[in-house]
DNA sequence: AGCTTTCCTTGACACAGATCAAATCCGGGG
DNA sequence: CCCCGGATTTGATCTGTGTCAAGGAAAGCT
């Protein structure tokens, strides 16, 4: 429960996200001064990153693992509101206090920047503000396909669609195209998912075993997820099939 | 239903959204840059302006007036998934076909700029483009906010939200404070609040009786609304109400 | 090994909101 | 002033998902 795990990586040239990541635009000038600004740190799975109302003292990328932003009302109830991946990022230039709460739902490394200097690069850095702007248009798309889901979608529609989205990130360097077969480990607990789609956790093992019983989706264990056709689970999503050709 | 209605604005600084839409922070060189490629259009109330899959011409601000974005899918099921209210922005910069539809709900008056001279103004106009992802920013806030909404609120909360988020806009520069009156015109139909609440019209309907009865709003004809009690309705919406101060 | 804890599954039942169906309201055109 | 069509309200019933409850399975600790 420590935050430990010094990561391997040191350098901007060695990582994983350098392409996909907010300084994914950035030359070798701006990379070296991302460096003087830059600490990596460990969370372990469960961990808080974050508290919402916190003062925020860093930005950060997510390096490796998956992280989740997530809301709650006075009563308890509980909405998770993004889904955080390896490049995606975290914080709010230009806001002292963090909005949501951050918490590590694997093991996650990240690489974070001081807020403060990181708002100066910003402001004098095209490349990072240009991809800022760009990372953030997407993710406001992708909160409004959730939207879609959370209105209006049935609670099986509402499972297939989050496993067809986290198996297209997942799969997304592993150059896989519509109607193969695609295996990964799921890392949020029913719980998680329940948070993420606005059901109970009982409804989420329902459904997860009824599209198991179904054939849409193999498990192994309880996490590990083979989709064998990622067509069929994007139909069972109530997502034009013809969107298959693209990501 | 065409598309007339010549407005009257011609000079930027007469501009009522001037200090608020993308082009808050231009200063008085880059201002005329861009009366050189913006062009006003008007819409009557229930008029397409862009549909989901279309070539996108042009970015806007929407001046005056109330536009919804909304998302269907095969079978008919819609979700609005943006409220756009003057001063709001619509397009993707970058993209060349519209990724939602978009809706007149009322007459509307936008403020349109051709997409390619206005990614190259993006592209060397830092104003511009720190106040756009500002915007952004700004609005994937909402988007989360309103997932909270959509997944865990109760109809008669999510009716609450909606007229507490609409209220609190209108009333925006009318400097209220949380606690007194406000009075507005709801500019949606019934089924464009079920669209945006992922409910039916009918349980709107239900629970907007409700809400009367119950002294939370007062109504005047179908549309136009008064809350006693900024605060009360805030409740109402689950939403902490020491947020009262925020806004 | 046995114990504890956490996560997951399954069943029985309740209820909020959907669905189906009618009636009513209201503004505009003739 | 009356008629028409869209918007809204209201009522009766149905159903998907929540709620409550009871086990089961895997993983870590002693």
């Amino acid at each position: 429960m420590t935050q430990s795990l010094a990561p391997e990586i040191k350098d901007c040239s060695d990582c994983p996200i350098r392409h996909r990541a907010v300084c994914a635009k950035c030359d070798t000038d701006e990379l070296a001064l991302l460096e003087d600004i830059k600490y990596y740190r460990s969370f372990s799975a469960g961990q808080t990153v974050m508290w919402a109302g916190d003062r925020m003292e860093f930005v950060a990328s997510v390096v490796s693992g998956v992280a989740t932003l997530t809301q709650t009302m006075e009563d308890g109830r509980r909405q998770m509101v993004g889904l955080l991946l390896p490049s995606d990022f975290v914080g709010r230039p230009q806001r002292e206090t963090a909005t949501y709460t951050v918490t590590a739902a694997s093991d996650v490394v990240m690489c974070c920047f001081r807020r403060k200097p990181f708002e100066h690069m910003i402001a004098n850095t095209p490349h990072i503000a240009h991809r800022l702007l760009e990372m953030t248009l997407d993710e406001l798309d992708a909160a409004r396909e959730w939207m879609l889901v959370l209105g209006r979608k049935t609670a099986r529609e509402k499972i297939a669609s989050l496993l067809s989205i986290i198996g297209r990130r997942i799969a997304d360097l592993g150059d896989k195209k519509a109607g193969q077969s695609i295996t990964f480990d799921l890392m949020l607990t029913r719980e998680a998912m329940a948070d993420y789609l606005g059901l109970t956790l009982e409804t989420v093992s329902r459904q997860v075993s009824a599209l198991k019983k179904d054939g849409v989706i193999v498990l192994e264990g309880k996490r590990n997820i083979t989709v064998p056709d990622m067509r069929r689970l994007m139909e069972e999503a109530g997502d034009d099939s013809d969107g298959g050709l693209l990501f």
